[in-house]
DNA sequence: GACAATTAGATTGTGTACAATTTAATCATC
DNA sequence: GATGATTAAATTGTACACAATCTAATTGTC
């Protein structure tokens, strides 16, 4: 039992259960989302906007470990559907500003209730959830803040 | 201090640090993966080949929880590299095979360094990964096979 | 105050992911 | 043994995700 291969054997990997749990999950968002007719990604995107009021792409970037590159053209769709603001900083023209529109602001009492229902979803006590979440925390901690 | 709206801050949510942390530390493999040619998805893909010596589209998909929408494309390209056969079952036409190539075995020789060297990127004592492993799994566990 | 370096976003190209549909093979039932 | 149902892959369309590059604005330095 066990040979010099064991180390590639898909069981024994961490991020392997970490990457499917994450597709997993978000796949069950969808019922959820498709009502208030956003994606996933555009979903965490509302949460930082919602409760920042007012961000530039950058801060929301580094706030969803995501770069202008996934989120220009996430942002522009949310302005197609009329939930987003985009305008340049008066400050410094090269910062983009996001603000909510009256129906971004609108579509946060519908989203509210999101959390709960996907709650049930993952079959966890409390403090295995607490453990979970401080444990991915932890490793996204010691990540360098830029990368 | 916590209003009706705290549910839908970003950081009392338990899937956005699984989603941010499972793409952060799949993007901390291409480092060793650009040498051999893969990307992430490939190397979960070729891991299960590894192991398995011949497997179906449809048991691959059971075991790395991706679909046949994703995994043609993924397997295709690596038949293109040259590191797996596809050919359709005798038995059964309906059922893609997939077989490793001299090519293919001789690269899980240089594969194989690479789990201890991404060991380094995630800071958890053996207790505490051992412990997020299984949470994990629980979770995975937790969810329905086909889906 | 010119100019090199830096910074914020946008763009381009490649590679997933997945829902929904299609196609072909096999199975089940009569 | 025809035929309706099921199954495995492939295809199509949409939406990320990120590396690499580009552009324009700002900053730092002499």
């Amino acid at each position: 039992m066990g040979d010099k291969y064991d180390c590639l054997k898909i069981s024994n990997q961490l991020c392997f259960p970490l990457y499917a749990c994450s597709k997993e999950i978000v796949k069950r968002y969808k019922p959820y989302l498709d009502p208030i007719d956003l994606t996933y990604t555009q979903y965490i995107t509302m949460m930082v906007i919602w409760e920042e009021q007012e961000i530039t792409v950058k801060a929301l970037g580094d706030k969803l470990f995501l770069d202008s590159g996934t989120l220009t053209p996430v942002l522009k769709k949310l302005e197609q559907k009329g939930y987003v603001k985009r305008s340049r900083s008066k400050d410094d023209e090269r910062n983009l500003i996001i603000t909510l529109t009256k129906e971004g602001l609108e579509l946060k009492k519908q989203a509210c209730e999101i959390p709960a229902k996907m709650g049930h979803c993952v079959q966890l006590t409390p403090e295995e959830s607490e453990k979970l979440y401080s444990l991915l925390y932890k490793i996204l901690g010691s990540f360098p803040a830029g990368e």
